[in-house]
DNA sequence: GCGTCCGGAGCACGATCGTGCTATTCATGT
DNA sequence: ACATGAATAGCACGATCGTGCTCCGGACGC
């Protein structure tokens, strides 16, 4: 890796930092300057357009949540405690960092801005569904979860969850946020499995 | 009403539409000049500030809300039509117009950035929070409803309903978004209710 | 060790941001 | 009908936005 691609790196790791702060929409190209002692054209350089940088936030904050929460998950045991595992990771990911909320920020954010961000936000989120969907279904095929429900309502459900965590947590600063989602993901558990 | 007055509701009415579409913080003084085909210093009078008129967006939209959705849950009958019908205006009203979303939207774009108008969502959050909940302890007097659980519990798990909803909706564009989120409250009230 | 080439700075651009001040036009009460 | 005050336009401001040059210095291949 030249010098060009480790300052760029560490150029898009400090523009995660921000667009968890103030979402990807108020990333500018000026703060992230300022940010990494750089002047706006040598930074500028490295992304051809602000879009383009956008995009390697996304992809970063993407490749994060992979490894911090899809790949734990997929190497746990199938059924209930991968979902356990995947829960978990998601929670505490997000409430100590930046690429769960990332999201969820961005997506509101350009819902109705359409371009390149929002096609890749979507992608995204129907990548992320789809991993959710797939991890009910290797549990019901071993009869763990109940097979009369759509894994995708599961992968619907699941993220409101979350939702309702990031709202609470983030904007409420609900000390009670973290009690309150557990207990719906409990209760949500209760209602999947086959061994009640 | 004189027609300072008047104008002026004009102007927030036109916010209002601008907001829910590019969200609060991208409503921005010249956009908003030019849809209501005013100048942008005859427009700023009426507001003194960008925040001012912030502010009045999010009253317009709260009152909006109140009238529309907890105003005919609150004169339906107590316990499980009472929720219904809360449920039901929430989600039709949101679809059609900018009411429900733009708190949604508001509420991730500013959850970071301290101010008046982040301390007004609070408020306005927490005022729809307790709504919820006092729907849901009438109809727990009742006896309709469970008395095992908090309230503030209920509120939580359907705020989180209508967020997966708005996401479904407004990013993905998804058809089935609908038919999942009456999925979700179903089995929420099934949950619920004490005649299971 | 040297020449090449890339990473980055300096500077500038038009546009738009939020915010003022100063007129001017219009409505309104008497 | 006229005086008066409110409502709106014109114009300007500094700042910052995203985006382009050009040009230099230092890293890297030979």
């Amino acid at each position: 890796m030249s010098k060009g691609d480790a300052t760029r790196q560490a150029v898009i790791d400090q523009a995660v930092e921000i667009a968890g702060r103030l979402g990807v929409a108020g990333l500018t190209i000026g703060t992230l300057a300022s940010a990494t002692e750089m002047s706006k054209s040598g930074l500028y350089a490295h992304f051809r357009s602000k879009e383009a940088l956008q995009l390697a936030v996304l992809a970063s904050a993407r490749e994060h949540f992979v490894d911090q929460v899809i790949r734990p998950a997929l190497s746990a045991p199938r059924g209930e405690q991968r979902v356990r595992v995947l829960f978990e990771r998601w929670l505490t990911t997000s409430s100590s960092g930046a690429a769960g909320c990332l999201f969820v920020s961005a997506a509101t954010e350009f819902d109705d801005q359409p371009g390149a961000v929002r096609d890749q936000l979507v992608r995204d989120h129907w990548d992320l569904a789809e991993s959710l969907a797939q991890v009910y279904r290797s549990g019901a095929k071993d009869g763990a979860f109940r097979d009369d429900l759509a894994p995708e309502q599961f992968a619907h459900d699941l993220h409101g969850l979350m939702l309702a965590h990031f709202h609470a947590y983030r904007l409420l600063r609900d000390p009670a946020a973290e009690t309150r989602t557990r207990y719906a993901f409990e209760r949500l558990m209760q209602s999947l499995l086959t061994t009640a």
